[in-house]
DNA sequence: ATTGCTACTAAACGCAGAGG
DNA sequence: CCTCTGCGTTTAGTAGCAAT
């Protein structure tokens, strides 16, 4: 019998007192899964979104296990140096806590390797929570016409931070739509027995050529619309002949389609194209809805460009900077209809890198081309000479951003000449004009957007075709390439280079620098710190570097501790009702002098210094604390009348 | 072998003011 | 009232070493 005992407290003793088992992973495999989830979960919003990731101040482990699960981040890793699966290990600072990813197989050579969970993924490096980003993505696609300062109020986040974002997600919906362009049909309009207007419009344009900014480059907008869906593509373009827009047209509107527009020459070839569109226009000379056929108007379109040129208008700061990314936002919301927004934006930040962002929004740089200048006067030409009710909506529209003064435009010759035969009579209703110019489906004359989309999808454009069109944005078109795979064969997080331990290695080149001793005082430590840790290793001497003992040091620095079972993170979260410990309004965390003493120092030994004196001011110090104070229920939560939000 | 912590850099972030 | 810019502050990330 007592042999029995012994055996069975043998088996069960290592049960019992053994550490948690080791993470090697963030959620069963089982669990996983994967980015294309996203998009069969429930619309996520920010009155649900708490349930998938916490609130904005809740605890880390529920966001990364959404993260995981849906393929954002890394639900396991094996180290880059020795394939060794990395350990999960939660890290618990001051003022936060993070799970990192660490290799016991380097110890032998240097110290084990690390990298954070985030590592990799859009939200690495950002010391937003990701709580925070999500609730600001949330935020601006359910209230798009938001005052900065207001969300920054909100989200207790800088204006500058949520410009930033904004930024950010506005070119997260142009990936979205590049990828999805590349994937046919997806990205296409029309069909059978289906409507598609089509119009073009300038942008920035000062009325009649009067008023201030008479310099500001113009910008002409191509756009369709599917009747019926408000399914809408839009697009810079460098110039409205022919050779531009047909190319436009054949890419994005499928075969069969009836194809409306107004009587600009340059659609005079559509009805030539291989895709075997039906085209009709009206002549807006006369009527702005063909009597004989009240279905032929491009009304829509029309009223589309209004949309778009408010929102635009509604926001300060340079529009034309900002157009492209108000384009493909509008776009974006439009072709999923204003549903699962956030699911799809959330979807685009698993490809998204901050670090391979445009230069500006000002991508489509079409006055880089060389003639792209001449058409602009050339265009603007034929407005103002025409004077048509074709024009008015678009001189009325230009009003809403500048006005003013007179200056006389000049052209050429020759270009009065093409603009007579610019405009289609109603006699071309059966026989187009057809503008010379290259084959618009086999010769395709490509600005520097199409022919973006072409090197994407790894086609090669023809000889012919580069020398016949104006040089496209060089050197421009490099930024766009880091636009995603589509999403069958991605790829994601593995293969992004961006600050991964080798870069950081090259870049550091320093070792241990010197033993500092400057902290907190035992009695501030302790006071910071007691209530929060409740089994401290105490140690009544000084260690070999001099450092006070472990537990004068308690207060500094991050604490890393194994993290547990897949479910130990959430359970072992303190309530969220309990303030936070871990704010030390006296010292910046590591007691460190300023940003600028620290800069251009080398190797040197500090003596003990006093702690420094609080610099921060008032105002951050409220900032920070506010969640924490509060218990993590922020000012919206408690907002009489409106339902829990962040 | 694993955990805990410091120290360090680069970059994110916040703040304030100017410009439009 | 948004955007941009410059500058100071704070933090993410992680190498490295001591302690357990």
């Amino acid at each position: 019998m007592n042999w029995i005992v012994i055996i069975l407290c043998l088996l069960l003793f290592p049960i019992v007192v053994s550490k948690p088992r080791q993470r090697f992973e963030i959620l069963p495999t089982e669990d996983i899964e994967g980015i294309e989830g996203l998009l069969n979960l429930e619309e996520l919003n920010s009155y649900n979104l708490h349930q998938y990731i916490g609130k904005i101040d809740g605890p880390s482990s529920t966001w990364m296990e959404f993260l995981a699960k849906y393929g954002l981040i890394e639900n396991s890793r094996v180290c880059e140096y020795c394939p060794t699966p990395m350990s999960l290990i939660k890290e618990t600072d001051l003022k936060a806590e993070n799970y990192i990813w660490r290799c016991a197989g380097c110890k032998k050579d240097k110290s084990s390797t690390k990298v954070t969970v985030k590592s990799g993924s859009f939200f690495e490096g950002l010391h937003l929570s990701v709580q925070q980003v999500l609730y600001a993505a949330a935020d601006w696609l359910e209230n798009p016409s938001k005052k900065i300062s207001d969300v920054s109020r909100d989200l207790k986040i800088d204006k500058n931070t949520i410009v930033k974002l904004h930024e950010w997600f506005r070119q997260m919906t142009k990936q979205w739509f590049y990828r999805e362009a590349s994937r046919d049909p997806n990205m296409k309009l029309g069909g059978p027995n289906k409507v598609v207007e089509i119009d073009e419009t300038l942008m920035f344009r000062a009325k009649y050529n009067r008023g201030r900014m008479l310099t500001r480059r113009q910008v002409w907008v191509f756009g369709m619309i599917e009747r019926g869906t408000s399914k809408v593509i839009m697009f810079r373009v460098p110039k409205r002949d022919s050779s531009t827009l047909l190319p436009i047209i054949h890419k994005y509107v499928r075969p069969g389609t009836t194809i409306v527009s107004d009587g600009w020459a340059a659609y005079g070839g559509i009805n030539r194209m291989q895709s075997a569109y039906n085209h009709k226009f009206v002549n807006h000379k006369t009527n702005f809805v063909d009597p004989s056929d009240r279905r032929v108007h491009t009304q829509s379109i029309e009223a589309t460009w209004g949309v778009l040129k408010r929102k635009l208008k509604s926001r300060f700061g340079d529009p034309d900077h900002r157009l492209d990314g108000h384009m493909f936002t509008y776009m974006f919301r439009r072709f999923h209809e204003d549903t699962m927004l956030l699911n799809h934006l959330i979807y685009e930040m698993k490809f998204f890198r901050r670090d391979q962002l445009p230069h500006t929004d000002g991508d489509f740089d079409l006055d880089s081309s060389d003639d792209s200048g001449d058409s602009s006067e050339d265009d603007e030409n034929d407005i103002s000479e025409d004077d048509s009710s074709e024009e008015l909506s678009d001189v009325e529209d230009m009003d809403d951003f500048d006005e003013g003064d007179s200056e006389s435009d000049h052209s050429s010759d020759e270009e009065e000449l093409q603009n007579q035969q610019r405009w289609l009579s109603d006699e071309d209703e059966m026989e187009f004009v057809h503008r010379p110019g290259p084959d618009i489906v086999n010769d395709i004359d490509l600005h520097g957007e199409i022919m973006s989309l072409a090197r994407r999808a790894g086609r090669e454009l023809s000889p012919t075709s580069r020398s016949s069109s104006p040089p496209a944005r060089s050197g421009r078109l490099s930024e766009y390439d880091h636009v995603p795979p589509t999403r069958n064969g991605l790829s994601g997080l593995s293969e992004s280079p961006q600050r991964g331990r080798g870069a950081h290695a090259q870049r550091r080149g320093h070792g241990r620098r010197a033993v500092r001793t400057d902290s907190l005082t035992a009695a501030t430590a302790a006071a910071t710190t007691e209530a929060t840790r409740p089994s401290p290793r105490r140690s009544p001497v000084l260690n070999r570097q001099g450092r006070g003992t472990h537990a004068h040091r308690r207060g500094r620095g991050r604490r890393v501790v194994r993290a547990g079972s897949p479910k130990s993170p959430t359970t072992s979260e303190e309530p969220a009702t309990t303030p936070s410990p871990t704010h030390s309004p006296v010292l910046n965390r590591q007691g460190r002098g300023t940003h600028a003493q620290r800069r251009g120092r080398g190797r040197r030994v500090t003596p003990r210094q006093a702690p420094q004196p609080q610099r921060q001011s008032q105002a951050r110090e409220v900032h920070r604390t506010n969640g924490a104070d509060a218990g993590v229920v922020t000012n919206l939560e408690k907002a009489p009348g409106q339902d829990f939000k962040f």
